[in-house]
DNA sequence: TTAAAGATAGACGCAGGATATATCTTTTGC
DNA sequence: GCAAAAGATATATCCTGCGTCTATCTTTAA
C-alpha cells in the first residue's frame, strides 16, 4: 500500500507554498529543490490551481501562492483529490466487481471502515500543521537564508543550487 | 491507494477456509470459485501455512484447514504478512529516502499517524468476524448447497461449476 | 522585444504485480 | 505397489499504472 509520488509532491507543493507565504513560489524552485523534472510539478500546480487550492501566475515574477489559508486545507481533501479513487480491493469498485459477496462480504465492509479511519486521520491535519515548524523546515529547505525568499534567479533548464526538499 | 490482489486473495482465503471449517479447503476450490489461474492461490495458501495460520495436508484427501481459531487471527495482521512493508511514501524508508525534511517533516509523521489508525481498525476485525454471516456467504458461494461441502470432486486443470466467490 | 514564468501535449521506460505453465513430491485408496 | 489426487516449487511472460522526459505554446513584466 503507497501513495503516488504525485500525491507526496502535491503535499510538499502545498507546504512549500505556506512556508514562503506570503512570497510566490515558482515551479522550478521545487523542482530543483527534490531533483526532480520540472514536468511532475508543473502538473501538480496545474491541477491544484485550477480546483482552487492555488493562485498561479504566468509570465516574469509570476509564480503561485495558496489561494485559501493554510488552516482551510486539508491534508486528507488533497488526497481525495489526488490520489483518485480510493478502491482498495476490486469489489470496492461495483462495474468491474466479479466478487458474488457483494453485499453482504463484511471484510468489504471492514476494509471500507479502515480507510475512513485513514482518511479521517488525516482530515484532522492541514496544511498549517505540517508547516508550523517553520524554522527547522527552512532551515532544511535552504540552510544559508532562513526566512527570506531565496535572491538569486535560476535559469530554466540549469540545476543552480539543489538544496533539495 | 490500493491493496494487492494476493493480499485481497489471502483474506478470501481464510475467510473460505473458515467457512468451510472443520471439513478442509482444496486450492482448486477457491481458484475455482474465482475463477482465477491455481498459482495465485498455492503461493498464497503456502505462504500462510509457512507462518502458521493453515494447516496443510499433501495426497489425495488432502487441503487445509485453519491453524487456528479464527477468532485468533486478525485481518489487520494477515495485512501486515501480505502486503509487505507498509512505506506510504518514499520518506518512510530511511535507506533509499532523498527528502531533507526527514526527522523534522510533520506531513510524514501525520501519514504514520493516519496509517496507524488504518491498521488499528483492522486489528480489531478477525477471521471469524468476516464469516460470521455463514448462511449469506455460503448462499452466494454455493447456491445449490447451503452448509455442507460440495460433495462432487473436481478435476485438477477442468473448471467445473464456477460458483464464483 | 526579450526573458521569465506557467500551460499544454505527447512519447517513452520500467518495476511490480498479475497470469500462466510445467514439474516434483507426498499421501491415500485400491 | 501403482495410480490418482493433492500441495510444493520454479520459472517465464504479460501488462498496467506510474514515473520520466522533451518540446513547444502562451502570458506577463522589465
Amino acid at each position: 500500500m503507497r501513495l503516488t509520488a504525485f500525491s507526496n509532491y502535491a503535499l510538499r507543493t502545498l507546504q512549500f507554498a505556506a512556508l514562503r507565504a506570503p512570497a510566490r513560489t515558482r515551479i522550478d524552485e521545487i523542482a530543483d529543490a527534490h531533483g526532480i523534472n520540472r514536468a511532475h510539478i508543473v502538473k501538480i500546480v496545474h491541477l491544484l490551481g485550477r480546483e482552487g487550492y492555488l493562485e498561479t501566475r504566468r509570465g516574469r515574477g509570476g509564480g503561485f501562492t495558496l489561494a485559501r489559508p493554510p488552516e482551510a486545507i486539508s491534508v486528507g481533501e488533497i488526497l481525495r483529490l489526488t490520489e483518485g479513487p480510493f478502491e482498495l480491493v476490486e469489489c470496492h469498485h461495483a462495474p468491474t466487481n466479479t466478487c458474488p459477496l457483494i453485499g453482504v462480504c463484511r471484510l468489504s465492509k471492514a476494509l471500507a471502515k479502515a480507510l475512513d479511519a485513514f482518511l479521517a486521520s488525516l482530515d484532522a491535519v492541514t496544511i498549517a500543521d505540517i508547516a508550523a515548524n517553520r524554522g527547522a523546515l527552512l532551515a532544511r529547505l535552504s540552510p544559508e537564508s532562513d526566512a527570506d525568499q531565496a535572491p538569486e534567479p535560476s535559469g530554466r533548464g540549469a540545476v543552480v543550487h539543489h538544496s533539495g526538499l
